[in-house]
Parts: structure tokens; sequence; C-alpha cells
DNA sequence: TCACACCGTCTCGCACAGTGGAACGCACGG
DNA sequence: CCGTGCGTTCCACTGTGCGAGACGGTGTGA
């Protein structure tokens, strides 16, 4: 019972204003009587609220969410630093840690008339194809990288990286240089500079990007303000900021 | 079963690193060996996380709260407004919805060295004696007062307005110059100035605060600036900003 | 207008799943 | 060592969950 309740959960869908019950019967497999069942206990824990012609997730979810503790107290006490960061810059600004073979976006300030990026916040994308994903790599543990090898890695553009010694290669020059770069690999027109925020034993728990389009976005020009809040938010979060030159594979 | 699931999860507190399950089956009132079960189904589902001592909410439960359409769409569009809040100002900025007789955070900035606010990212706070809550009530329908009144005006500081007629008396002030204060109604030593974000009817489906000390925070300098950010906000969202002379009692 | 398709809601016979007291091994502190 | 509390497992007991089908309502197209 429980499983089917939180198979109906995970039928909705970011930018839908409301789901049929029919809809998410179909959707997740459970009949329909029993969904209609559970939608009512999910609404009354509030998970779920009535809209005039289905259902939708309740703002209980949310207050839940923001409760968890892997992204809650990276997320406040991040969000400050990434607004200066979308201050200074005037570019999108990610915020994102590590969950298997990806990331997950905890924080996100859009800059209009940016390119179609395909990052949510609260979504996921593959890590080996992401700046974010690849400042990850670079500065976390092996198991980290091994994950998301035998994930496999995925084409989503035909800029993505599929070849592990490629990965390899890249990931090595983003241990020497302390920044990840990213061009087309996830999404087309897309270019994003990122760099690790790291933990007290230096390795990245999180990691900040800068996003905008590959055609004009100067990454050289970003670069040192995505590394330096990247460093400062280590710091605050009480890390040990990685000297990239330290680590010299 | 649902339900009892259901209760664990509202029984993990925000800033707690990890709960056992002893404690997680006396605070729900849940048998252990049920308590175990459950947990470990929610685990399977990623919306619980196993910790060395104990568990804690999964990352799963914040993406899911990102779906939530009722503060999703707000909070994307809101984010780089409040963010210029913050730098404009260097207050800590909030951004609220009316649920019940309470508001919601959405979106919250931190400042550093202010005082200690009450407010969470994800939490509640009452209507009657914050920023926010009075825009909303303020801008809001009818009966959102009138859901206010029934659950009655609870005292929070010596400064709480408690009694209804005074609450009128605020509410009509803030109407007549569109933005509401707060002065240690919520928490000692915190002042605020709101202003609500509205609809394409004119009415408030959120509020925007500055939030600092109440012997520092000069008002009448940050107000026109959140009242700005309010009102670029309502027009983003696709409402029609409340010109507040029009609105004289 | 009528027929059809689909919706949400309810029923009830059937089937199986949920529950928690008790026991156990382990860890910790006095 | 003993007592306390932890997490984990077991199993007898009982309670609950499930969905095919029916129904009334709505919307659409011929």
């Amino acid at each position: 019972m429980l499983g089917r309740a939180l198979a109906l959960l995970s039928e909705f869908r970011p930018g839908e204003h409301e789901v049929g019950l029919a809809e998410l019967a179909r959707r997740s497999g459970v009949a329909k009587p029993t969904a209609h069942r559970l939608l009512a206990e999910l609404e009354a824990w509030m998970l779920v609220e009535r809209t005039g012609r289905g259902y939708r997730l309740g703002l209980r979810l949310f207050e839940l969410g923001q409760v968890v503790p892997r992204q809650r107290d990276l997320q406040e006490t991040a969000t400050p630093f990434l607004a200066d960061l979308y201050e200074a810059t005037r570019e999108t600004v990610h915020l994102a840690v590590p969950d298997g073979a990806e990331v997950v976006y905890v924080q996100k300030l859009s800059a209009p008339g940016g390119p179609d990026i395909p990052s949510r916040l609260g979504g996921r994308m593959p890590a080996h194809c992401t700046g974010v994903g690849k400042a990850l790599l670079a500065f976390g543990p092996p198991e980290r990288l091994d994950a998301v090898l035998a994930a496999g890695l995925t084409r989503r553009t035909p800029r993505t990286v599929v070849l592990p010694g490629m990965l390899g290669k890249q990931l090595a020059t983003i241990r020497r240089l302390g920044l990840a770069e990213e061009h087309e690999e996830s999404g087309p027109g897309v270019a994003c500079v990122a760099a690790p925020v790291t933990d007290a034993s230096g390795v990245a728990v999180a990691a900040i990007s800068i996003t905008g389009w590959s055609n004009r976005l100067d990454t050289r020009r970003v670069a040192p303000a995505v590394r330096t809040a990247a460093l400062a938010l280590s710091r605050a979060l009480g890390g040990a900021p990685v000297l990239s030159s330290l680590q010299e594979p």
C-alpha cells in the first residue's frame, strides 16, 4: 500500500498544474479506485491537494523537502553566496550535490535571456556531462567516479564525452585547475564553468556553477568568480578549501 | 499503514542530523518493529536514508518538494528578484505564501549578523504577527482573514497584536501604504517590512520582506526597495501590481 | 439529439498483508 | 557484572487492502 502511494507521488511532473485521477492511475499502474483512496489519504496528510479537475502535490511536501539534512544546511548557507555570484556575473548560477551517478540541483538563480538550460531546482542530471558533475567527480572519492562509470556514460548531445578515457583526462585537468568547464555536453548552446565546494577533508560535497550561452559566456572571465564563491562557501561550511595546485596528478 | 508511514515522516525535525529508530517510534507512537519496517520501505523509495546511527529524510523528498506547483513557479521566478533585493539592501530577504492561517516561507536569503529570526525556509509562522503575513492578509481575500481570526491571534512576544480590532486597523494602514511593518511581533529584536506580490486580479499570492534588527533596520530606507521588488515580481508573474492608493478604505 | 468515451466515485467479495509483544544480541555506562 | 537501551527478527493474530464492475455525470462529434 505504502509503495503504491509513493508510486503515485512519483507520477506528478514539474510544470503540471494538476493531474486527474484517471491519468495518475494510468501512469502508476494502480487501479482507479485504489488510486482514489490513496490520494484521499495523501490529501488528508496534505502531501496532495485537490484542484478543480484533479490533484497536485501539496505544500506539505515542500515543507518536508526543506527538512532534508543533505541539502538544508548547504542551501541555507549557500544562498547568499550564490546571490553574490549572480549579482557579480549576471549569469545563471547553480548549486548541486552528488547522488549516485547524478547531481541534484539544490539552488538555482536564473538570469533572463539565458539558454534553455536542462537543469531544474530539485532535478537531476548525469554527473559526467555537467560542469558541476565533473567538478564533483574530479574532487570526489573514487567510488563516485566508479558509480558513474558503472552506470555508463550516456550521450546527451553530440558533444557529450562518452569515453571513460576522455572523461578521465578531463577530470585530471579539472583537478589541476580547480575548475570544470562544460561545452554543450548536457544541452545544445549551453556552456558552464563549475567549481567544487569542499568539506573539512577536502572532498567535494557540492559544486557551484555559472551557466550561459556557449557562444557568449566568457568562461575565462567568470571562472575566477565561480572559484572564489566556491572557496568562500567551502570556508563558510567549515570545510578546507582545496588548493588545486596541490592536487597535481 | 500509509498514515503511519507519513506520521513517521512528520517526526523528522529541521536541524537534526539523524534520528534513531527508537526515538522515531516514541515520537510517532508506532511500535518499533512496525517503524523499522516502514522506514525500510521509505528507504527503498529514497524518502528516508540510513545514517550511521539512525535515519534522516532523503534527498528524494527534496526533489518531490520542488515539484509542488504552489511554490515551484513562484520560487523560480522570484529568486533573481530576491537576489537583487538582497544585494541592494544587504539584509535578510524572505518570500512567503499563504496557507490557511499561516505563511510558509518558500525562499530566504540570510544576511550575516542579523537577528535570530524565527523563520525557516519551508517553515511556517502565524500570518497575524509577521510582516509577510500581514501583507497577505491586507491584500488577500476576506476568507483569509476569517481563517486567521477563527484560528485565534496567538501571542508570540509581548508586542504581538492579539486584538482583532487592532489587527484590522493595521491591515487598513497596510492597504493604504502598500507596505506592512512588523516590530517584534514574531520574535524579540526582529523588525520587518513586507510588500504583497499580486496576481492578475490584484490579490496577494505571496509577499516579500526585509528583516533585520528592530533597533537597526531603517524601515523607511528599505521599504521602497521591498515594494519595488514586489511590484517587479508581480509583473514578472503576470500579475497586476496593486496601486496602493487605489485601495483607500 | 444521440451515442460514445471518459471521468470520478462507490461497492463488496475476495485475498493477503499489517501488527506488535516478545526475544535476542550488542553497545554503553555505572 | 548488571541494567538499560538500541536495532533487528519472529510469528500468532487480526485487520486491512484491492480492484472489477457499476453508476451518474460530462464533453465531444456525428
